[in-house]
DNA sequence: TTTTTTAATTTTGTATACGAAAGAGAGCGC
DNA sequence: GCGCTCTCTTTCGTATACAAAATTAAAAAA
């Protein structure tokens, strides 16, 4: 209903350190382990330590960042299990908002289609750019949570579900791993066009598996990632 | 696993103020829409803005308090269609929680069985009391809840989920709501005995549904809350 | 009286200041 | 050589200071 989009980069100081300081977790930027300092990020972005300290509460509180009193806060390293557990609720939560989004029939189902399409087409470049598939991926499949029309649950994917996923995840995948995930994107624009909940709900659970054999089987998640 | 409970009271500021607002929020101290200033808040603590700024943030960040830059920050008021937005996301989270704690069978059946037993003998008294209740109920949901094992889904539960029931929510029970909830408690230690996941997660959510029913029911949702 | 403009007050947003805790390293004793 | 203590440095936690935005109140104009 609300079209207020994401309130973002409305002059808005501790938003915008706190979304470049997440970007720049998520797309490795910032490695786990490592130390954020309050003074050396307040220069970088020209300011004090005082909107810096708020945003890595932020993400301290969604999990980005490890916070230790006295001593700082250090980007948050995930173990398998932790993105076992992520992608437990994924499976959950997800495919669930999908079959609500199905059932509401309120999907676009034109610019889904034509997302689905340009990511066809991204992949069949010679040198595809991985960002770009990274964003129409995004736009996909926040497009149709939002469907769900619960809030929350968008929300909630976006914050604490979706983090270690996506940026890295493609990274594990070979050109089959694209084939199968585009090819299912279609499936569910499908499931969305027939208003069918249960497909839609299987169509994203098995999207969701698949991404998720492929990080585990491709990535090497032996490193301990000792870092003090 | 790790005992290190909540690492609360450990002399951490912004915590104390955090959990301490929220509480207040939770118990009605605060009404919706009501405007909470830094000084003011800062002074009753007898601390500056400074922990008070970053405790709100996380208020807001988890949508107990509502943000208007160089406005301040109002308590969130919640609407029916909010509330619903919560049931749902509760009953998908926590019933599917109770199954992977009933497929562990980690449950410390003797202690739930003497919370459940604890709540039903507070129930006899003729003044009950509910604060007590309360305690007791959570204590016994978020004992079965850690072992599912998904940290995340305890934390998701704890913050976004838990928020505007419990408290409240006994509120608008009467007799036959006790009886029926406290039965389902027993039930529920059942289900966990014997290893069901079907079961407990079909008891959850019936006991969920039950709650929310007579919220619903007994509560009038329908003052619009304008508070501007 | 009603509306508009303007000044005063309140409250936030950010910078700076200062004390306290933690860590590093030198110096000392064993 | 090894371990201990003490000091120095770094970094955080919190208080305070000041500027900008927003609200309120009052005064002036219609």
């Amino acid at each position: 209903m609300k079209d207020d989009k994401i309130q973002a980069s409305e002059e808005n100081t501790v938003d915008n350190i706190y979304q470049a300081i997440r970007n720049q977790i998520l797309t490795g930027t910032l490695e786990a382990g490592q130390w954020l300092r309050e003074v050396e990020i307040g220069d970088s972005f020209g300011v004090s330590r005082t909107p810096v300290r708020e945003a890595l509460r932020l993400l301290a509180s969604e999990g980005m960042v490890a916070h230790e009193r006295n001593r700082g806060v250090q980007v948050q390293s995930w173990t398998i299990e932790d993105l076992n557990e992520v992608y437990n609720l994924r499976s959950l939560l997800e495919p669930w908002g999908y079959k609500l989004a199905a059932e509401n029939g309120t999907a676009d189902l034109v610019e889904l289609e034509e997302l689905a399409c340009a990511m066809d087409e991204e992949a069949l470049k010679t040198t595809f750019n991985i960002q770009r598939i990274t964003e129409l991926n995004n736009h996909f499949h926040s497009s149709i949570l939002r469907c769900s029309g619960n809030q929350r649950l968008c929300q909630l994917v976006e914050t604490i579900v979706q983090v270690p996923f996506v940026y890295r995840n493609f990274a594990s995948f070979d050109e089959s791993d694209f084939k199968r995930s585009f090819a299912q994107h279609h499936e569910i624009v499908e499931s969305l066009r027939a208003r069918d909940g249960e497909w839609a709900e299987s169509a994203m659970r098995a999207h969701l598996h698949g991404s998720w054999k492929s990080t585990v089987r491709k990535q090497a998640w032996s490193q301990p990632r000792s870092s003090n």
